[in-house]
DNA sequence: TTTTTTATTGCAACGCTATTGCAATACCGA
DNA sequence: TCGGTATTGCAATAGCGTTGCAATAAAAAA
């Protein structure tokens, strides 16, 4: 049986957090945010929540770290995450390309379930400077 | 200055790992077929070190952890890491797709350094059972 | 071959991201 | 308002990877 979907206060801080923000953010970056009013156990638990419900995607980034953004183009129902993730190593950002999309053709045989694309560079700002 | 490649009983053993398997490898997996032999910390500066040397490419999974595997159609110097790798989610192994090789398309402005097409499903062969 | 130089190895300790258990608290429906 | 239960905060734990350092071993020099 699944839980039942409750609206707190936390949760609303987070949600904010991402509504005032463009790029996609991890957790360090939410709990920087919100420094001394909600526990670090409780974000990801958040996190996680979100994401069940279908209000962020989750990218799994090279460094290790999780980030999570808020779902824009996802029609209702069906999470549609096939576009790409970008990360800039001049402004250390996720951001979603969601103009760069593609299924990917797999050979005979094989079935998908997910899949990500992710880029690391510059982006058009950091690479003028 | 670069350091001095040098030639050793521990590199080989791994290297045969590699050379006796057919998909991607993280270290957990060397560890483990090497059980007693290498320390894993040796085991994580190895794989670095072939990595530095470009005889292994890097794969950074949706699970966290990090994959190598063999360079195979990688010419002379030039370190071609630019098609898919498959995680199947059956015999939960980690596969190069060497056929399925795409550069991104990004918009105007931005530069790339890397690119990497995560996918994950079920393999022709668990796919069957 | 023997000596010298320095890359490499193993061990212990640490760092970072994320998860789990549990008691206390706060939502929300009745 | 009241009661069941999702949620929160705190402490402890797990997983993956890194760093420092003394001991060892590979390759170059003598």
């Amino acid at each position: 049986m699944k839980k039942q979907w409750r609206n707190t206060k936390t949760k609303e801080m987070v949600m904010d957090v991402f509504c005032c923000e463009a790029g996609a953010l991890c957790h360090a970056d939410i709990v920087q945010r919100l420094a001394g009013k909600i526990d670090r156990v409780t974000v990801y638990r958040i996190l996680q929540g979100f994401f069940d419900e279908g209000v962020l995607h989750k990218i799994s980034a090279e460094n290790g770290r999780t980030y999570y953004a808020l779902c824009r183009d996802c029609s209702a129902g069906q999470h549609a995450d096939n576009h790409a993730h970008f990360y800039c190593m001049g402004c250390k950002t996720v951001s979603c390309l969601e103009e760069v999309a593609q299924l990917p053709q797999l050979p005979q045989g094989y079935s998908v379930s997910e899949a990500s694309w992710f880029i690391s560079g510059y982006c058009p700002n950091c690479r003028a400077v």
